[in-house]
DNA sequence: TATTGTTATACTCTATAACTATA
DNA sequence: TATAGTTATAGAGTATAACAATA
């Protein structure tokens, strides 16, 4: 299938499978350099992301980021030193501590939300509704194909 | 364009901003799932994926992997701990290492080479020639945009 | 003077294990 | 007993700064 992207930017030796790995190699430096300038780290970041939901406690956030809940400490140590986030005191487990938004760390949350948005724009822009439809099915495809080979080799 | 993914996968919020965010986490998992089998971490795995082109400097690594030359010297370090590269004379510059890999490196790189390859069929097997051009060309095109930005953005 | 790679130091993310308080 | 979060400890990746050897 090398002549697909030959066809288009004449590197003769790229495969679908480099141009999805390119992807993902320009988005994480894209994001990085994005938090990194909002004072972040990605960790932290993910962090505040799932906090959109609002208040969480550490128990859910390791699950929803996939660490220990150790490293949930560590992070929301991070975050509080930052001013992003507050402990607060469950109201009926008196084990578990809420982690919720400060007023400037849910402006910065807004912020992101506005980026994560313009990343439509970013990447499909001016495309032809056609287009951004197909290559949306056949991303899903993919994607349901990848989360069961994940599921499959028991990393799900 | 919620409707897009609606239509396929009955997920209402589900944008192809969304699509491509969850592609990377998955793929990210998966990478680091295979590299921890292998016993590698991600960044000594990027680093046996570079040697690919053969004996190669600590500069050169540094540049290819974009992190300082601080930390090529740990992560040779730690490879050539585990017996996958060795550090050679550079012939002509004394004051260059070269970074080489040994035979059981060279296996590992091999299998993972051939993992690279198998990846296209997790992804694409099966799907019409058709669809799986014009995805690519599709990609190619947000490739392009994503990485103009970070020319734009001084990431590049 | 500039470059290559190192030592020294520090910060972040990650993990396991042992522990306290609570359910 | 089980769960939520912490302290203790360790390893890996990253960075800057100062340095020696070489170009």
């Amino acid at each position: 299938m090398h002549w697909i992207v030959q066809y288009i930017h004449d590197m003769p030796e790229t495969t679908p499978v480099d141009q999805v790995m390119e992807l993902v190699s320009l988005l994480q430096r894209d994001m990085a350099h994005s938090f990194a300038r909002d004072g972040l780290t990605e960790a932290r970041a993910h962090l505040l992301w799932v906090l959109q939901d609002g208040p969480t406690t550490q128990r859910a956030l390791a699950d929803a980021l996939r660490v220990t809940p150790r490293n949930i400490t560590g992070l929301v140590d991070g975050l509080v030193a930052s001013g992003h986030v507050v402990r607060r005191a469950h109201p009926t487990d008196r084990r578990a501590t809420l982690v919720d938004l400060t007023e400037p760390g849910a402006d910065l949350l807004r912020s992101m939300t506005e980026g994560y948005a313009e990343m439509h724009e970013v990447l499909f822009g001016g495309l032809p509704d056609r287009e951004l439809a197909a290559f949306g099915r056949t991303l899903g495809r993919v994607v349901d194909r990848l989360r069961a080979r994940l599921v499959e080799e028991g990393i799900g």
